[in-house]
DNA sequence: CGTCACATTTTGATTATTCAAAATTACATC
DNA sequence: GATGTAATTTTGAATAATCAAAATGTGACG
């Protein structure tokens, strides 16, 4: 059987839950996957038990589920479709980023192979979607670069923004209008731990200060 | 409520049922909407029913059913998308026209206004899908073209190729592999009735003979 | 060790969609 | 007008996905 889109979207949930978790941890809580999910608990633990019976995910009641490599597979194929599908609808169609990632959510589950192999041959095999989150490649890989927040870069050294960890559109239409998009340049100038902000020195010198929430959202390369 | 892409499926094969309803006709049987989507006539029934509940049809048992005017405009809408799809899949992915009709009938469904908005802005509003098929405008109007099979266009005179009405794959390759496609210049020679057959004098006065059955999907202007 | 708060699971139910097969109806034909 | 065939509807059932609320388990803390 191909999986449903809402199998696939657990898969997919359970797949970036798995790579949020703390160190030592292996299993995704079902109450922060239901979260993900805007479902019930109870359907939650109930889908689980199905995917379970299916092979595709490591069930332990009470402690959490985690991806088999046969759930792991599928999940980043599901990643993988989405992503390409976000750049895709950036770069080609000409969409906002803040905008994307509803019908990518629905086009990574209904789109033929044929699709994707295309829009991944006229993006140039991208590494990153327009947030700088990574690409699976198609045999299931996720490439992995190590990046810091704006809470831990070096202090007056310029950096890049690489990625930018939070789908919410006002934030994205924030990002962008202050010239904070992934591949800008910029400085940390300074933190305040009480004010609880970092001082930037963005794009043509111009300085703003964001909150320590908001600063941790932004990855950067050195 | 939003319709389901169940609920879009079912009107839009009435709307194109309703098209191909012989003259005085003015209902689709519930048997020909249930070939038309592939499920059993009990199912139609009951689905039917529940359209006309939300005031989408008129259902007149034992008799069939007709889209009311809200039910219209739905039905329009998504064959809008349908078509705008795969004239996209076509001109902008690069897919052939013999594969794009299942990507359309997904995508139909989930893409955003905004992303039809966008790639009919790309293709210049246009006026047919890649099978030549009309596409209705966005108020819901379907342009209507009066065009003659090849049965029944005059005899050794240049016609125009302009629309193919069978989504085959194997029909549509055949046509494409014999330079029969929409846009294409050809000539009827002679028909036959005792064989069956069409004679044409194609791309580069090349000859050919098809059956009548396959010539009465083609359809052509003077 | 007992208790409490919180996370998780269970229960009982609903909605949407579908099918196979039985029952019914309509219609043409004798 | 009776009858038979084909179309249609009804019936009874199944599957997938979901929720609210009740029940239960877990782990922390005093
Ligand atoms: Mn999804
Ligand atoms: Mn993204
Ligand atoms: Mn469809
Ligand atoms: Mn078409």
């Amino acid at each position: 059987m191909l999986p449903s889109s809402t199998v696939e979207n657990y898969l997919k949930a359970i797949y970036v839950g798995e790579m949020h978790l703390a160190d030592g941890q292996t299993l995704v809580p079902m109450g922060q996957l239901a979260g993900a999910l805007g479902i019930a608990p109870g359907t939650a633990t109930t889908m689980v038990k199905a995917l379970f019976e299916s092979g595709l995910v490591v069930y332990e009641p009470y402690n959490g589920v985690r991806l088999t490599a046969a759930g792991q597979k599928l999940a980043a194929r599901v990643l993988r479709r989405h992503r390409l599908i976000e750049l895709f609808l950036v770069q080609v169609i000409g969409m906002n980023w803040d905008e994307v990632h509803d019908d990518a959510e629905q086009m990574e589950h209904v789109v033929s192979d044929r699709f994707i192999e295309r829009i991944d041959e006229m993006l140039g095999q991208p590494e990153v979607d327009p947030h700088g989150d990574p690409i699976p490649t198609a045999d299931g890989r996720l490439p992995h670069r190590a990046l810091e927040t704006l809470l831990t870069c070096p202090l007056h050294t310029p950096v890049t923004v690489a990625r930018v960890t939070d789908q919410d559109a006002a934030f994205l239409r924030f990002i962008e209008s202050n010239n904070l998009k992934p591949g800008q340049t910029i400085e940390v100038e300074a933190r305040d731990e009480v004010s609880d902000s970092v001082r930037l020195k963005g794009h043509n010198d111009e300085r703003m200060t964001i909150g320590a929430r908001a600063a941790s959202k932004l990855l950067v390369t050195g």
